[in-house]
DNA sequence: CACCCTTTGAAGCGT
DNA sequence: ACGCTTCAAAGGGTG
């Protein structure tokens, strides 16, 4: 069924929700290794720039500082785009995001410069791969949510994001006249941790979807055949049309053809931007998880003969929470580092994922559900599975005999931030509290954490190897030292905490140091 | 050029 | 219900 939140929004924001919180786990590792998890960091930093978790506000100064040492031919543009992209960011951040809204994030209208389009596609939508793009296709606007509430007078929440007050109030806000309020979106659950009830497109009684009035649609993005006219993607990137049009025989009748934006907003743009850049924006824009086959493939695929018409836009899956903060993450940790493998990056960014509060965290997850129930509205009938098979290849089934003392740390790089693998500071207790849900954890913020000794105990150490896709985490690499559980899996405690997801219960078989890279 | 790597989370499928 | 797989982003590395 369409994961329509609300009901469905329960249970989608069941999962997401599951928290990994790594308050208690980290302030456990804090005291004992948790000294290594934060050298772990330092670590990192040291390579990057002096970052610390706090500090990963890391703001401006510190980034702007760091420019300089960095040394790359189109550096000045480059930096430019980011500093947008950060302030942005700030805005968000300074507009109140922790406090008020989560989509208070949504404020930002990210418009990468022509020119630079290509660099900023890491930066801009979530769901339009560089690749799936046509030149032309570039020309798009990227744009978060017009915040029309925009809380300018909450100070901000975000203790990483103490950002200039220079930023503050830079966010382009659209008002929209004569559209229905998106109130519900934009002051969606000014507490962070709202009781879960059944939103109100759906049904109270049943849960299921039911038919939303177009002042109550969609708690967060108004959705109707009427309403989508004036709907937007909150994570939003607003592809040019001419490009990201859906073909209208191409989609499936389930998905919206095509998003338009309403007048204010394109107007805005407009204002803002070229012509040349925001290419018939009146008309309609497409969800930014819809990336047309066609010219998705068309990189690819040589010949198009015919692939037209046979194409359902690829819509991809929505981002999630910590994708989101992946996106949005990245472009610091870079500006930080100078390592640019996005693997390395990823380690650190799984790791500072786990040392954000339960409030960052909980800021992700909001947006993650938000864009859940905004994907599984725009796209009523798509599956994840739609996408199974999409990608080339996974890797093939190799078996792996791993014995425990056999691990060599030997990091696959001899960066830093592999070397940082010390996955014990991964926290595995952060994320085996973390199925908390909404109703339980975030409901109750402090429900995750009520008991931290019954997480920490885990002496999980170290993170097993993802346990998930056989394929990533069971690389060697990652088994980096002794595997605590290996010996014996870990307390009882964290066994049964291992139980609560799979990803866990998978843990059982690690120490079986058999690891198989399937792949299909 | 295609895929790997790496992260977490969501969702789907098979048992 | 559980176990497992795939995909989502990203971009340097690899063959």
């Amino acid at each position: 069924m369409p994961q329509l939140d609300g009901g469905g929004g329960d249970d989608l924001g069941a999962n997401d929700e599951l928290i990994s919180f790594k308050d208690e786990g980290e302030q456990e590792e804090k005291t004992a290794e948790n000294v290594s998890s934060e050298r772990d960091l330092d670590d990192v930093k040291s390579s990057l720039v002096n970052e610390t978790e706090n500090n990963s506000s890391s703001s401006d100064s510190e980034v702007t500082s760091l420019r300089p040492q960095q040394h790359r031919p189109d550096w000045e543009s480059y930096v430019r785009q980011r500093e947008f992209f950060a302030e942005a960011l700030r805005a968000q951040h300074d507009s109140g995001l922790f406090k008020a809204s989560p989509y208070a994030t949504y404020p930002l209208l990210m418009i990468p410069d022509l020119g630079n389009l290509a660099n900023l596609s890491h930066l801009g939508n979530p769901y339009l791969s560089p690749g799936a793009l046509s030149p032309s296709a570039r020309t798009y606007i990227q744009m978060k949510w017009p915040m029309l509430d925009v809380p300018g007078t909450s100070a901000l929440k975000d203790p990483r994001s103490t950002s200039p007050a220079h930023m503050s109030n830079k966010v382009p806000v659209v008002q929209h006249g004569h559209l229905p309020p998106f109130s519900p979106l934009l002051s969606y659950s000014p507490d962070p941790f709202p009781p879960r009830t059944p939103p109100p497109h759906l049904s109270p009684d049943t849960g299921l979807p039911r038919t939303p009035h177009p002042a109550e649609l969609s708690p967060y993005y108004p959705l109707s055949p009427g309403g989508m006219g004036h709907m937007t993607h909150p994570l939003g990137w607003l592809p040019g049309q001419s490009v990201y049009g859906i073909p209208a025989g191409g989609f499936r009748p389930s998905y919206p053809a095509a998003l338009a934006m309403n007048s204010s907003m394109s107007s805005l743009v407009a204002s803002r931007f070229s012509p040349h850049m925001v290419p018939s924006l009146q008309t309609s824009v497409s969800h930014p998880a819809i990336v047309s086959t066609a010219i998705k493939q068309e990189p690819r695929d040589g010949n198009r003969h015919g692939e037209k018409e046979e194409k359902k836009p690829h819509v991809k899956k929505p981002l999630n929470a910590f994708m989101l903060y992946m996106k949005e993450q990245r472009p610091k940790v870079v500006a930080e580092c100078t390592l640019k493998e996005s693997a390395a990056i990823n380690q650190i960014l799984g790791r500072r994922w786990h040392s954000l509060s339960r409030e960052e965290q909980s800021k992700y997850y909001d947006m993650a559900r938000k864009e859940r129930q905004l994907h599984s509205q725009l796209y009523p009938g798509w599956s994840a599975r739609d996408n199974y098979g999409k990608r080339k290849k996974r890797k093939r089934d190799v078996f792996y005999f791993v014995s425990p003392e056999h691990f060599s740390p030997q990091p696959k790089k001899s960066c830093v931030s592999y070397g940082t693998q010390e996955r014990p500071s991964a926290s595995p207790a952060s994320s085996l509290d973390s199925p908390a849900t909404p109703t339980t954890a975030l409901a109750s913020p402090a429900a995750p954490h009520t008991h931290p000794e019954q997480v920490q105990p885990l002496s999980l150490t170290t993170k097993p190897p993802r346990p998930h896709s056989s394929s990533s985490n069971q690389t060697p690499p990652l088994l980096t030292g002794p595997i605590p559980f290996a010996s014996g899996l870990a307390p009882s405690t964290s066994i049964h905490q291992l139980t609560m997801s799979s990803h866990h219960a998978m843990l059982q078989s690690q120490p079986l140091s058999l690891v198989t890279r399937n792949n299909n």
